[in-house]
DNA sequence: CTGTTAGCGCCTTCAA
DNA sequence: TTGAAGGCGCTAACAG
């Protein structure tokens, strides 16, 4: 930066006429531990705040070998609002912690990958996090083994690397829960299947589906295999309602599928939630976008990434699975005309 | 991090029987300049290699007092995907220039802020970004006053600061062109208005299109005035079409107002773009969801966050105002079936 | 061409 | 209570 010299410690204890031992202890709060003289560190601290002096980071970390910073690393920090979210969080969570954030974009390369790697350890970072845009199992950069690291939203495949997840499973029940608390009863469709076998969270949720929906002793009528897209929903849906006697309810496995859906029901005739009612999974922006609100069961990213964040400097939580919480739109209020008890900000 | 000791500069000259001044030169690429021997060079890289030595950026950063780093300053990271796509761009902009990013969220927090950039300047960033996710004019805190800073979809009130914006104008002046390129002409409306005085986009938006349509012979049948949000689009598109003759073209001053809109002409029994052509602002992931796809003008956050970091490094460009590219959908295609040119990835 | 050496700013042991 | 001094790892004069 081009700024000019900056004041150093030898200035403030100069001005304050102390050692610069002594200035040391005072500004790092131990001149109580060190028993120096409440005049003495008066005089410290008013000489620090004339020069408003702010400690040299280079140096501490060169000292100390710890540098107040956290690295993130993810496959894509630009798509949708999800990485970004669980930035936010971390950022928040590390900024609490009087931490800064460095963040770093592979794009998918492992080149990129290795490359970041090894620059945030250069750097000296207190943890990285590790985090994929879909909940996957992935293979970490070999560089990342025996550092400080946390995995998020996927875990590794031969390691035992601490991983922070959203927790599908129970966001599957979850989305159950929603439908059958707002009244309603009958066919259960789930749209979106799971096509791709190295995302975790098509799986999980399905199983929870079917665990809770079991419980309340509803029954699945059937599952839309679909790509997770606008356009492949609203075919997948439209086929469905040419052929059968329409769904009560549909289980959308994302919220751009649920969008698809919307389309597909109105151009049949049918209303959310009077005909039909809707959950979803994500809990994205586009939920409150729609018309009505889209009740979804909301990956939790910011909460992921704070929790990333405490993980490093604190060591893992008991609880590595976070919960999904519900985000309560129109879609699966009562046809009596229930509000929901919730909106989103 | 908890990594044990690692390997010096001293180590590698130690292990390659040089000095440490030797090995210094050559594994910063100076070995030509001082003239070392070539085969003392090899010997050096190679003791690195085997160590697998990296520099110790702190020790580098104190002697040299710069960091590779550039820090991050913005207001959202988490809102859309608007200042992530931002902060994707200036971190491949930023490793190219084998820079990394820090970043810190202010929530719009005054205090937050000062803080934020008093970290950064301890960790003594190479420069700043200041970023907003709308455009406005703001007035930066006074620590970057004097620092190599470039703002980022905004302006500050009083000082001479680089700032980097999109074309606000020539987009709208590209909306207008989108419409009348693809046959269209009648009435036109604009849905959205000015509402928000700090924010600039909406006015140069405005007097773009007003601009370019009297160029092109066409005229403002209107401008909706409404919150750039969803559900008051959906509004004021539903209240005109009950009022008016249905518009031939809408230029909507952001993709959810378009959301919005296209809701109230589905309702309407309008299809677009046979009966209505549509386009938009903004160019977000919502354009490409929608049914039709939407014609949009770009925010280029991408290209504004590379073009901040470069600007950091190499001093500002010619061009401080970026283009907004038209990503074309078919809410505008003839309505003699001619296929959109583009497709969005 | 290569080695010795003096800091960069800070923290901390040891003595006073 | 305070001061002097060493050293974190690296770079760059300045000798040889």
């Amino acid at each position: 930066m081009r700024g000019r010299r900056r004041t150093t410690l030898a200035d403030v204890a100069a001005r304050a006429g102390v050692s610069v031992t002594s200035a040391s202890y005072i500004l790092n709060s131990r001149s109580e531990e060190m028993r120096i003289s409440a005049e003495t560190t008066e005089r410290v601290r008013l000489a620090a705040r004339e020069l408003s002096y702010r400690p040299n980071r280079s140096a501490r970390n060169l000292r100390s070998s710890s540098t107040a910073t956290i690295g993130v690393i993810s496959d894509h920090v630009a798509s949708g609002s999800f990485a970004s979210r669980m930035i936010s969080g971390a950022a928040t969570a590390a900024r609490v912690a009087g931490h800064l954030l460095v963040v770093g974009e592979t794009e998918g390369d492992r080149e990129t990958e290795a490359l970041l790697v090894e620059e945030m350890l250069d750097r000296q970072v207190e943890g990285i996090i590790y985090a994929t845009l879909v909940a996957s199992a992935v293979t970490v950069p070999a560089g990342l083994r025996g550092q400080n690291v946390v995995l998020l939203n996927c875990v590794d495949l031969d390691g035992q690397l601490p991983a922070l997840m959203p927790d599908e499973y129970e966001g599957g029940r979850t989305a159950v829960s929603a439908l059958f608390d707002a009244g309603h009863r009958g066919r259960v469709w789930a749209v979106g299947g799971e096509t791709d076998l190295s995302a975790l969270a098509g799986g999980l949720r399905m199983q929870g589906i079917l665990a809770r929906l079991q419980e309340v002793g509803g029954l699945l009528a059937g599952v839309l295999d679909c790509e997770w897209a606008v356009v492949p929903a609203y075919e997948a849906v439209r086929d469905l309602l040419s052929d059968q006697e329409p769904p009560e309810s549909l289980i959308c496995l994302n919220d751009r599928i649920a969008m698809g859906a919307y389309d597909a029901l109105r151009e049949h005739g049918l209303r959310v939630p009077e005909d039909v009612t809707v959950v979803s999974f994500d809990g994205s922006d586009l939920a409150g976008w729609l018309r009505p609100s889209l009740t979804s069961v909301r990956i939790p990213f910011a909460e992921l990434g704070a929790a990333a964040v405490t993980t490093l400097l604190d060591g893992p939580p008991d609880r590595r699975l976070l919960p999904m919480p519900l985000l309560r739109g129109h879609s699966t209020a009562s046809v009596a005309g229930r509000p929901p008890t919730g909106r989103r900000p």
